[in-house]
DNA sequence: TTGTAAGCGTTATCAT
DNA sequence: ATGATAACGCTTACAA
């Protein structure tokens, strides 16, 4: 890599004529400046980003905790987020942490050192269900900015973006009850122990009652597939349903096919909503309808905010809720 | 942020000895060493990366420059990359090109200023089609090491992860001949234009022809949602079809679902392998099978081989072909 | 208009 | 055993 010492020694000038030179200075004259661009250009000369950030004490880089990117939520979440990064001349550094307590704490430990100038993050299934969240404290402590979104942690006083969780199920709920009027809903649930999924329990048990009907839960406590399969089959036979309610991505479109397979007609003895992304419906057949959550958008705005707090010299704390959208099947309209 | 000049003030000591102290130089004196290292962790001093960074000359960060990530393949990619990169203490900065040229050159321009230290790439769609590959050149050329995965282009010396595209697909349609005694074999391709798409057609047309069957292929030439249902369910309706063979992770499922709404018996009529990952068979119903690719394995592969070329003195480059799996369906077994 | 020097935080070499 | 100094590559206040 070219360096401006060995641009100076080239022009037989010196580093600081070199430097501002380069950053259009207009102590230079036209005739060095174009000197040493043409060198500059020729050599293919690039300003070292870490002697850069050395000197500004900024690292123009946003680490990013995510639970996992396979889940297709997450994966159109960072994608808004590498854009937004993008457009903003961030870069991100992923880290995964696989839903698992200490590698997330360790994420965070090992990026605090001036590697990064901020942190979004989701917070991992384990850190959410055992409660531990000090070491995100620590990093706030030390005045690194932190967003968080979607699994967020409420004790906690950040910055925060997150979905229309209780809204949108208590809407889809009650669209169920009053457009297609149906009177025993099921939720299937894998996911009752997130925050996410216990807001979403709360929204439908909540438009149930104002119906004066009973809720009906299924929590398949993060079975594997093949249970899950099984439990939902079983529990169609065995008692009389006609609507699903899935909160999360997955068991809505098993749902659909395990009802199929009980010789349900679907939309007519039953309709299924789920939550669902870029390919969801597109995989069902008949259709599902799905409870659209706007991933990219999230993405974006969480990149956004947290870049705001980053330049705003007196930030305030904000939550923005990124609502959803009830995007219904065809044959449901 | 706690630096050693600050440690070395409030000790009365000099800066290099608080640095000998730190890392444990034989240099300095048990009660020294015992009085710094106390007070750096009551003030939780973290040596600053940027600064060791700029010394060693060495970012210990991978570029990574995906397509896209909501393609649940490269989403299982990363995972594996991002699992390696911790393992040997390397982050990894995404980017993602969103398949396009502009956006892959852009990062890789931003990024070879000394923010990593090596490139793991998958060629964007539009750089692969145009053929435009000088920026991954330059890039090389600069002495920055560049390992590309999946999506590769021959023209170029680099280390190269692939998976066996012809050889998977090859076999998994010599199946459907030989011991699903499957005549009228159709493949189904979104992707007939990536390197990927070109070789798994390969491999189909060669073992199609090897046993004087007639090729049959249904292009949808990155076809939109509606029309990939429309003209999968057409072409089904007027061609006697006994097995479908997608290349991809979305138009094997959409065949099954098409084929059901045809009152057509799986497996019974028709066989259906396609192309899949974590979820892709429990979303279907009856069960697809699937090639799968060790997307997983890729990552790890990619990630280990670039670490292998940055340690060496002097590598010499490697292609790694990681092997896919056919997994039947359990109704095909 | 150009050059000198200091400094960002660290480590390594060379005194003391 | 401890400290002074230089160096990584860059920017910038200050001289010349």
């Amino acid at each position: 890599m070219t360096t401006l010492k060995e641009l100076a020694a080239l022009l037989n000038i010196s580093v600081s004529t070199v430097s501002k030179a380069l950053n259009d200075s207009h102590e230079i004259s036209e005739k060095t400046r174009i000197r040493v661009k043409e060198l500059a250009t020729k050599l293919n000369y690039k300003p070292n980003r870490i002697a850069q950030q050395l000197k500004t004490n900024k690292s123009k880089t946003i680490g990013v905790i995510l639970p996992t990117v396979t889940n297709p939520f997450f994966a159109e979440v960072l994608h808004g987020i590498e854009r937004t990064a993008t457009d903003n001349d961030y870069d991100i550094i992923v880290c995964l942490s696989n839903e698992n307590y200490t590698k997330e704490k360790k994420s965070l430990e090992l990026l605090s050192n001036g590697s990064v100038d901020g942190f979004i993050i989701a917070v991992a299934r384990e850190s959410q269900v055992k409660k531990q969240t000090e070491h995100i404290d620590a990093i706030l402590k030390s005045k690194i900015p932190v967003l968080m979104f979607d699994r967020v942690v409420n004790e906690i006083n950040c910055d925060k973006v997150v979905v229309d969780d209780f809204q949108s199920v208590y809407e889809a709920t009650e669209y169920l009850i009053k457009k297609e009027n149906r009177k025993n809903i099921l939720l299937v649930s894998n996911i009752e122990e997130l925050s996410v999924g216990k807001l979403r329990i709360k929204g439908y048990s909540k438009a149930v009652q104002a119906h004066d009907l009973k809720p009906e839960i299924l929590k398949l406590d993060n079975a594997i597939d093949v249970d899950i399969e099984k439990r939902i089959y079983n529990y169609l036979k065995n008692n009389k349903i006609d609507a699903i309610l899935s909160i999360d991505h997955i068991t809505g479109i098993v749902a659909i096919n395990m009802a199929k397979k009980l010789g349900k007609d679907i939309p007519k003895d039953l309709s299924v909503v789920g939550f669902g992304y870029e390919h969801t419906q597109l995989l069902s057949s008949p259709k599902i309808s799905i409870i659209h959550q706007k991933a990219h958008k999230i993405g974006e705005m969480s990149m956004k905010l947290l870049v705001d707090s980053i330049k705003e010299e007196d930030h305030e704390l904000k939550t923005i809720i990124v609502p959803s959208e009830l995007k219904l099947s065809e044959s449901s309209k």
